[in-house]
RNA sequence: GGCGGAGUGGCCGAGUGGCUUAGGCAAGGGCCUGCAAAGCCCUGUACACGGGUUCGAUUCCCGUCUCCGCCUCCA
């Protein structure tokens, strides 16, 4: 069994055969970089993370590319409300969406362009729908004719004659229909020439052609978020194919995070932003809670089953710590369990991988509580390799909080009173032991007592 | 109006035509422990509602109800 992918255009999942064996190419719709980052955004910067270290893992060259949108309407808007310049604005809430990414373990893609920096490759490909009758500039707008593509709407289902006709009809459309490929300059506005007039990118355009400028005319997965099916995804497959261009082979969509039942979006108020929510939880923790759910199926957000993600994690962690405190480090390059491939490569199922990780874990700790080190270190690093390629190893994400120099302070010190706690115990002074047992508590250190001595952690680092 | 998704045990959340009562969290019982914590073992027998197909359906089909998303910017 391979690697199988639910596929949107398609609805079914397929096999995945990429283009070129031993590489796959990766299109991934970024953020448009107006506003903080929810967890609803990063969900979807997580899910082709894990996509794509399944697809690295045995050594594949994944291209990943994710764009920004740096220039729309409401960067322009919301630049010019706080009176700031758009770049700014722009690039302000770019970094915030790359320190998000980073802070929850993202890999960097490959490359991530931005729409500003390619209206030349978008000027090319205008100027070849125009030439093949798919387009057509209107007082300096530029729009795709949607009756010259008979597949238009073969991606999202959509027949033409049902979509909405949205937008104003006092523009030179020919048909409601057509979408916007590039927008006349106004006034105080940014503009870029072009043979058409001045003006700036539309969303759907910048998009074909940045993609097919890193991973050529036909790639292998276009992703994004379930919402930009239609028109955002529809557009874009259209206006390629009408070029010329093969385009994506395989389209991938994540669902939603919820809130109070609706989708999570800052004009509804119900958003809870990524900076905010790292001061409550571990990154490590929020990842385990949105990677593991199934990535077609709605996260409702809940306070309680993020508690209860974090419990389920720290399982994992407290057993990998264990098997450390006691015969050393652990590598973390051991196997995948069968059931563990067999779940990442049905469309990525990281439900049952996860499932399989704890099954792990329950070994591993059942032999170290029969004092069976070799097999609880085999288990331990199986777990390491397994929540590793889920970007969610926890001796990673802690290793380098361990080793700073005030994390070591801390260690001498605590050891002492250990000692001392030990020494009450062997006197079976418990009055004693637990006193300074409390005390630690106090101060944010949870001291448990195993077979193999106690055992200390801090409680919310 | 068109298109699409969802309703599973206390909670989260997978999955399947009959032996998986996935997995986690929480709860109860037990083992272990000076105690606690952790860990291990056991327990809970769910699949919106009404029909149908079938030897047998939570899983397939039809209908009903409820919820959500897209069709306008959106991860």
């Amino acid at each position: 069994m391979s690697l199988h992918l639910f596929d949107t255009a398609t609805r079914s999942t397929r096999e995945f055969l990429p283009q070129v064996s031993g590489t796959a190419s990766i299109y991934v719709c970024g953020a448009t970089v107006q506003g903080v980052p929810h967890i609803g955004h990063v969900r979807s910067g997580l899910n082709f993370d894990v996509l794509r270290r399944w697809l690295a893992r045995d050594g594949a060259d994944v291209r990943l590319v994710r764009n920004v949108t740096d220039i729309d309407d409401k960067i322009l808007a919301k630049a010019a409300q706080a009176g700031r310049p758009w770049w700014e604005w722009a690039l302000t809430h770019e970094r915030a969406f790359a320190d998000a990414y980073t802070a929850l373990g993202c890999l960097p893609p490959s490359y991530e362009p931005r729409a500003t920096g390619h209206t030349t490759q978008m000027v090319d490909l205008m100027a070849r729908l125009i030439d093949k009758g798919h387009a057509y500039a209107a007082d300096g707008d530029v729009y795709f004719a949607v009756r010259s593509f008979p597949a238009y709407g073969a991606l999202s289902g959509q027949k033409l004659d049902e979509v909405h006709q949205g937008e104003s009809a006092a523009t030179g459309k020919r048909d409601p229909r057509d979408f916007t490929l590039w927008k006349a300059a106004k006034p105080g506005e940014p503009s870029w020439p072009t043979p058409w007039g001045p003006g700036r990118p539309g969303w759907h355009l910048e998009c074909s052609a940045m993609a097919t400028a890193y991973l050529g005319p036909r790639f292998d997965i276009h992703g994004g978020g379930i919402d930009l099916i239609f028109p955002h995804h529809e557009n874009e497959q259209a206006q390629s194919r009408a070029a010329g261009d093969h385009f994506a082979e395989y389209w991938m969509h994540n669902a939603w995070v919820t809130m109070s039942g609706e989708k999570m979006s800052k004009s509804l108020g119900n958003v809870v932003s990524i900076p905010e929510m790292l001061k409550r939880v571990r990154a490590a923790e929020l990842r385990y809670y949105l990677v593991g759910p199934h990535y077609r199926s709605t996260i409702e957000y809940s306070e309680t089953a993020l508690e209860d993600s974090v419990s389920g994690y720290r399982r994992v962690e407290s057993f990998l710590r264990r098997v450390v405190e006691r015969t050393g480090s652990v590598s973390d390059d051991g196997s995948y369990t069968p059931a563990f491939v067999a779940s990442m490569d049905d469309d990525m199922g990281t439900p049952g991988a996860l499932a399989a990780i704890h099954k792990r874990v329950r070994e591993g700790n059942t032999a170290l509580e029969a004092g069976d080190d070799l097999t609880a270190r085999a288990a331990a690093s199986s777990v390491r390799a397994m929540t590793g390629v889920l970007g969610l190893d926890p001796l990673s994400w802690t290793d380098s909080a361990r080793d700073d120099s005030g994390r070591k302070a801390l260690a001498a010190l605590v050891e002492q009173l250990l000692e001392e706690r030990q020494k009450a115990r062997r006197d079976r002074d418990f009055a004693r032991a637990d006193a300074l047992r409390d005390h630690l508590l106090l101060a944010g250190i949870a001291v448990e007592d195993t077979p193999d001595g106690p055992l200390w952690t801090l409680k919310d680092d």
